[in-house]
DNA sequence: CTTGAAGCTCTAGTCGCTATAGGGATTAGA
DNA sequence: TCTAATCCCTATAGCGACTAGAGCTTCAAG
């Protein structure tokens, strides 16, 4: 019916000092306390640092989850703006991988260079990370 | 033969605010002084910071640049750490493109299910960002 | 010799937490 | 009812790799 901040972790997943600091940042609502000062929660607040921990789990930043929220308070208005974000999220996530294919040919490369025993002066690995030109791409 | 910070910059490609801060985490010696207390680099300067900037793109973390460096030191020691750290970093850049991936999966399904125009409660894609039993991976 | 760009140090801010310190509250068992 | 173990509270600082700003000094061109 309602329980305390840890049990709340435990359900979420979500590590205690984590839901206090999205409490502080507003994306999740101070909950009642007790006599002594503690966090009670509820379902709705569940439902919501569920929300929060699967956008984050999917990269999102912080200031598009509280755009989420905010729109989510307005049931009435048009969810072009959820689109947008997720649309936005995915392009950014494409971005990364196609950058990071880049980076995993130049590194393919630099540590396979450099095998059998050498010395630091002979270190193809070495003279690589040094050297840009040797590279395909700009990253 | 003997150039300012502004000019070490702009040949390298690393602002000057982050150079004085490589100097002062140790990843290039401090250079000679003007009178005026301006810094003076040679080219061993420059060459030594093109190596961390190609290997911070490379995305290496400074602890491992730090190692390579320390290493670079020692001539006549083998270079197994230098290949160690650059399979490290691909190993590492490979984790994260399996990653990324499985976010692309999730956030495409994501931000075509909303297709046409909805409001604020009917939004699917509000209701797959509070839902992870949706997806197809544990991300 | 003047002027404006470039340099200097120091501090604080970024993001999304995480760790620690030093205390108070709650709860299960004796 | 007492006590011990566990939980919870606030506040502050740290992470990584920079970046921005304030307030001052030096350099180089004309």
């Amino acid at each position: 019916m309602n329980f305390s901040i840890g049990e709340l972790s435990k359900q979420t997943g979500v590590k205690v000092p984590t839901i206090r600091y999205y409490e502080k940042e507003g994306l999740i609502d101070p909950p009642v306390r007790t006599e002594g000062n503690q966090r009670r929660y509820r379902e709705t607040d569940r439902e919501r640092l569920r929300f929060i921990r699967h956008s984050r789990d999917l990269g999102l930043p912080m200031p598009a989850i509280r755009d989420l929220i905010e729109l989510s308070q307005h049931p009435d208005k048009p969810c072009h703006e959820a689109d947008r974000i997720a649309a936005d999220q995915l392009k950014s996530i494409r971005e990364r991988i196609v950058h990071l294919k880049k980076l995993e040919v130049e590194l393919a490369r630099i540590a396979t260079s450099c095998q059998g025993d050498h010395t630091v002066t002979q270190c193809n690995v070495l003279k690589a990370f040094g050297d840009h030109s040797q590279c395909l791409d700009n990253h």
